[in-house]
Order: C-alpha cells, then structure tokens, then sequence
DNA sequence: GTCTATAATTCGATAGAC
DNA sequence: GTCTATCGAATTATAGAC
C-alpha cells in the first residue's frame, strides 16, 4: 500500500523531504473517496483531514484526478496461481480478495469511484484485466471462455463487495469470513473450472 | 414503470395537465441519474433533456431528492414464488433481475446512485428487505439463516449488474441472457436451497 | 514550504413578472 | 403554467505574500 511502487525501469525516486505529510493525504484521501465517492469527497474535507492546508494538497498533486490516481495505486498483485492445486483456485480467491477488502480503504474507493467516474470506470477495467483474466486462462480448461469466466467470478467478488462494504447490507455485513470463504468459494471454482454449463 | 402506482387505500390521484411533461422529466431523470450518478445528474442538464425550464423540475419535485424519490419508485414486485418448483427458483430468480435491469433505467439509477447517496443506500437496503428477503424465506431450508442467503443472492444478481451495466466489463457485457442464466441459476439455487456448506 | 485571498464556475433553490 | 433573473453556497484551482 505505499504511494507509488518504484519500478525498476525508472529512476529511483528522489527522496522528499516531506514524505509523511504526503502519505498522510493519500490515508485521508483513500478514507474520503471510499466513504464519501468521488463527488463529494472534496479537496478541503480531505486537507482538513490530514490536519495540513488545501493548497498543498494541489501543490504535491497538481490536481483533484491527480490526487485520486496517486491514492488508489495500490499493489493489488494477485497470488502464484500456478502453484495453487487446481481444485482449491476458488478458496484461494475467495481468501485473497477478503485479505485486500479488509486491508486498507484502497478497493472501497476504487469501486465507490469506479461508479461515478469515467476514470475510475477505466481502472477498474484494467485491474480486471490485468489480475483476475490471467488467473482464468491460467487456470480454465477452455482458454477461449476465459474472459467470460473471470466477468463471472468479478461479478461475484465485487457483488460481494457491494453489498458489503458499500451498500452495507446487514445480512452481509454480518457474514464471517469463514462462512463468505464456504458459500463463494464453490462457486468461482464452478465458473473457473466447471464444464460450461 | 408508471410515475407512481395508484395505490388503492389512498384517493385516487387528481388527473393533471401536465402528465406528458412530468413523464418526460422522470425519464430524463431516470437517465441522467443511471448515466451520472446523483451529484453529477445536474437539475439543468435533466430539464434540457425534457426541453423544460429547469425551474418547473423544482416547481413539480420540490427538490432534487424529491426527483430522484420519483423517478426511482418503480414497481419491482417480485413473482409469486410460491407457485414456483423449488428447485426452479434460482432461474426464474435470474429471469426476473434481467428483466428488471434490461427494461428501463430504474435499477442503474437506483445502483449508481445508492453507492454515492445516503438515501440510496437505504433505498436498496429497503428494496432488498422487501422483496428478496421473503423469497429467501419461503424457499430456504432453515429460515433463521434467510437473511444471509438472501444477501448471498443479492450479491450474486448486484455484482452481475455492476459488471454489465454500470462498470461495463467488456466480457461481461458480451455474455448472453441464456448464458447468464446458465451460469447464474444454479448458484442462485445453491445460495437459496442448499444445506449449509 | 505554508498560508491567505480570491478568481472562476457551477449548483440548488427562490422570487416574481407575465 | 412558464420563464428570467438572481441569490447564496460550495467547489476546484491559481496568484502571490511571508
């Protein structure tokens, strides 16, 4: 969850000298974006939050969309699927993404924002793309459904999410872990690895 | 999907003049808020949709939750489960949510703007208490654990239409009603009827 | 680096003429 | 019923003093 991942291509990045103030903005802004959607977390709520002034959240960011794209690039890299035994890759999902929900605020203001916002729509397209489509074609035994099996198992996933933590449907909020790993599981590992229906 | 339902015990609403014109802004409203979401499904970008005054969006709504109460209060009343073969209720369970989602914008509206607005949230907890909660309890084996099967299928059907109308997951959006049915009817079937896992 | 002041928009809502 | 004009508030973003 740091604020940006170095990549060893680039040069490294030049240490600043006030890299708790900014950290402290990203933390305030993924908590904004998550609880309030991308509209109505503003700039000033955000500053407030971190206890520094607006205007420096424009200096070290230059602007709202640059703000959101630093607090929402997160590490979300998935799991080594390869070594996962085929019959568990739903179990071993289902546990991945609880671990990411419950970590930071990162996922909630992705998808909050994702909703409201070309952007972040745009995102989260990517993410999907990029983490949850290789795990399908990885793991399916029809690579051409691959694309359609992992929408199946995003749509699960993210449903979940929904219900969960943003829409904050009781019955869902109160679900353990064990009992969400128990009922979802058997089913990405349907959509992953079943015969098409 | 009529402005309002004429509910019987209440005296019957005076006929207006102006039915066409509301009509037209409660469709333009049920556009802008599935396209936009609440905050940025502006009261002026909504009247130049209808080629109305803004001002007569407020004159005939009050407010701008006053409009979105309305153009969000459609009839989403569920089939009668009851005469429905238990094991077939996880498909007509799917029929019945693309039916709703494919037929006009209410529940994009509804979705999008539950996830920004605080009195959407509680729309859909409401929707989901009122109309998926009892399905779960006619047909689910152990009624104490209705809620939490209902919510399962909330998810499910939710993360379905998060990923096809609202994020646009390109496979997604590719997937046929019969292929979604295929593949979502028998975990539907399993969230309802099966014993616990 | 930090802050004040303010520009430039945009929005919901209101008042009132016709 | 319909429209113009506008208020008051909130926002992002900028300019510049210290």
């Amino acid at each position: 969850m740091t604020e940006r991942a170095p990549t060893p291509a680039e040069p490294e990045a030049p240490p600043r000298r006030s890299d708790a103030t900014r950290a402290g903005i990203l933390a305030a802004a993924r908590e904004r974006f998550a609880a309030d959607g991308y509209e109505r977390a503003t700039i000033r709520a955000i500053a407030k939050d971190a206890e520094i002034d607006p205007s420096m959240v424009m200096r070290y960011y230059g602007s709202k969309e640059g703000l959101f794209a630093a607090a929402t690039s997160a590490d979300l890299r998935m799991p080594d699927f390869t070594r996962v035994p085929r019959e568990e890759v739903g179990q071993v999902l289902v546990g991945h993404f609880l671990d990411l929900w419950e970590d930071a605020g990162v996922l909630t203001a992705l998808l909050r924002v994702g909703i409201t916002n070309q952007a972040g729509a745009e995102r989260m397209r990517k993410i999907f793309a990029e983490q949850l489509l290789p795990v399908a074609r990885e793991v399916c035994p029809d690579p051409d459904a691959a694309p359609a099996r992992a929408a199946l198992c995003a749509a699960q996933l993210l449903g979940l999410a929904l219900t969960r933590y943003v829409l904050r449907f009781p019955p869902s909020a109160a679900l353990t872990r064990e009992e969400i790993t128990a009922w979802l599981a058997p089913t990405l590992q349907r959509y992953l690895t079943a015969e098409r229906p």
